[in-house]
RNA sequence: GCCCCCAUCGUCUAGUGGCCUAGGACGCCGCCCUUUCAAGGCGGUAACGCCGGUUCGAAUCCGGUUGGGGGUACCA
């Protein structure tokens, strides 16, 4: 097995299910190797930051380097002097010749910008020499049959493929030489990659038999596509598996929805844990049509995976959002005891670590949220100041006792006595406290926050409420 | 243009000639529960691209067609 990306963007979601479909086979077999080469010839589109992009994301999705399995870094740069060994070696075997033709040139003969190579150079005997370039000789008839796991049998008529180009006039050599050279000297045996190297592989399967090795087992994946059906790019589509993690994708549930883009456990099972699908992992069963990104369902099984959490787990993995740089609250204000009051609450709320923040921020900003649509909505001055009026008395009497379920018996009260149920009664008291409409449930939020600042913001509402009615009424909102 | 791949509900898929009046999941809709919102429960919506074959019988096999996609670099 090897996982072979190149360092130039941020990692993805296909190449973190590549991965993971390497991950497994490795995994399956007790001397199973999962190689990670990093493919950096491309100099001028590389930069180590992404390097360690791709092995910072690759320990997050439980592909670590401390596992025997895993094999590397290695460093596709380092072998240069393979690479242009092997090179001459297939000029010297008479597998490979120099051409010194220019696109323009080739083009011109041609006539026709998308016809390929014409191997005008083939027999023209030229040596090794500046601004010539080395082009692997195709041989003249009949097919290279590729053998896919996924896809079957896949033919490649040699007519169809033109004398491409292994080694740039400058030595260097290209991705389809370099490729080959190192699998053939890491010893892997086994491809699987993206369905868009599908064309690569017969090229690279003559490269493998002109160096006298048998061909590795080839198995191509069906691309991950927008919802457009395009191959998710990284310019257009979200992609980087960072963003992801980023708004609180949990490790678990990313592995397990990208598992199942081209690959199912059977028996109508979705949710599994990585270790109970590895044995049951097949090439054979990959799907090869191509599979949509679909973040909803993504969604769906994080929060499955969420609720799945204790809670002890639960507000450990919320932690970076409450402590780190992002939260909107000072740093001091954060109080774990009271986010585990209301932890089990909110856990059945997110479907992503980061929507903790908008759940709990009322216990630790000083003000609640500002959300204008919410006051506009339940903040209606006919029943919201009486309302709100009621329930500052109730709540303000000294002999109750701060619990939610008495708090929630004197706010019905206080609605009965206006005509309103509780559901709409609620609303004033909520959006006072919490900024939203919409939040945890109401009265254990308020036992948590405390009498002192629960009086303070209804009565602060109650304040904002009363100056806009006498304030000037031709700004008033809808 | 040329080469190659692909084709079941909106999406991910199950299905490898009869078990299919096509199953599951996400989404969507409705109902229940309910202090908001979720979660949960119950129910519903919705697909074999098309045309020909083969066969007693086709989502499943074959051919064609259409439609998507990938590749087509001295990128990877």
């Amino acid at each position: 097995m090897r996982f072979a990306p190149s360092p130039t963007g941020m990692f993805h979601v296909g190449g973190a299910r590549s991965a993971l479909f390497n991950w497994a086979l490795a995994l399956q077999q007790a001397d199973g190797r999962f190689v990670l080469r990093i493919e950096d010839t491309d100099a001028a589109r590389n930069r180590p930051e992404w390097t360690e992009g791709i092995i910072r994301a690759l320990a997050w999705l439980g592909i670590s380097a401390d596992d025997p399995h895993f094999e590397g870094p290695y460093f596709q740069s380092a072998y240069a002097g393979k690479h242009r060994e092997t090179a001459e070696r297939l000029y010297k075997d008479g597998r490979a010749y120099y051409c010194d033709c220019t696109r323009e040139q080739v083009q011109e003969r041609r006539g026709n910008p998308h016809l390929g190579y014409d191997g005008f150079c083939r027999d023209r005997g030229l040596e090794p020499g500046p601004g010539r370039a080395l082009r692997f000789r195709v041989p003249e008839g009949g097919p290279t049959v590729v053998d896919d796991r996924i896809r079957g049998r896949v033919e490649f008529e040699h007519s169809a493929i033109e004398d491409f180009v292994i080694a740039r006039a400058d030595g260097s050599p290209l991705f389809v030489l370099a490729n080959v050279v190192d699998d053939v000297e890491m010893g892997v045996n086994t491809v699987v990659r993206g369905e868009e190297h599908l064309s690569n592989a017969p090229k690279q399967q003559l490269l493998w038999e002109a160096l006298g090795r048998p061909a590795p087992v080839w198995a191509h994946l069906p691309v991950i596509v927008n919802e457009k059906r395009q191959k998710l790019s990284k310019r257009r589509d979200k992609v980087a598996l960072e963003s992801y993690q980023d708004e609180g994708f949990l490790a678990e549930a990313m592995v397990n929805y990208l598992m199942l883009l081209g690959w199912g456990p059977g028996e109508d099972r979705e949710i599994m844990p990585f270790a109970d699908m590895v044995p049951l992992f097949r090439l054979e069963d990959v799907n090869s049509s191509s599979a949509f990104f679909d973040e909803k369902k993504l969604r769906a099984f994080n929060g499955e995976y969420i609720r799945a959490l204790d809670t002890d787990a639960f507000v450990e993995r919320c932690r970076p959002w409450l402590t780190g740089e992002s939260a909107p609250w000072p740093a001091a204000n954060y109080d774990e005891s009271a986010l585990r009051a209301v932890a089990p609450l909110a856990q059945s709320r997110v479907a992503v670590l980061g929507e903790i923040v908008p759940n709990v921020d009322f216990l630790f900003l000083d003000e609640p949220a500002e959300d204008d649509r919410s006051w506009a909505k339940a903040m209606k001055p006919d029943t919201a100041v009486p309302m709100l009026e009621a329930a500052l008395e109730r709540l303000a009497d000294p002999s109750l006792a701060w619990a939610a379920e008495p708090v929630k018996a004197e706010v019905e009260a206080a609605g009965a006595a206006l005509g309103l149920k509780l559901g709409k009664a609620q609303a004033p008291v909520r959006v006072a406290v919490t900024g939203r409409t919409v939040g945890l449930p109401l009265f254990e939020s308020l036992e948590v926050l405390g009498r002192e600042r629960t009086l303070r913001r209804l009565e602060a509402a109650l304040a904002r409420l009363r100056a806009e009615a006498t304030g000037a009424p031709d700004s008033a909102e809808g």
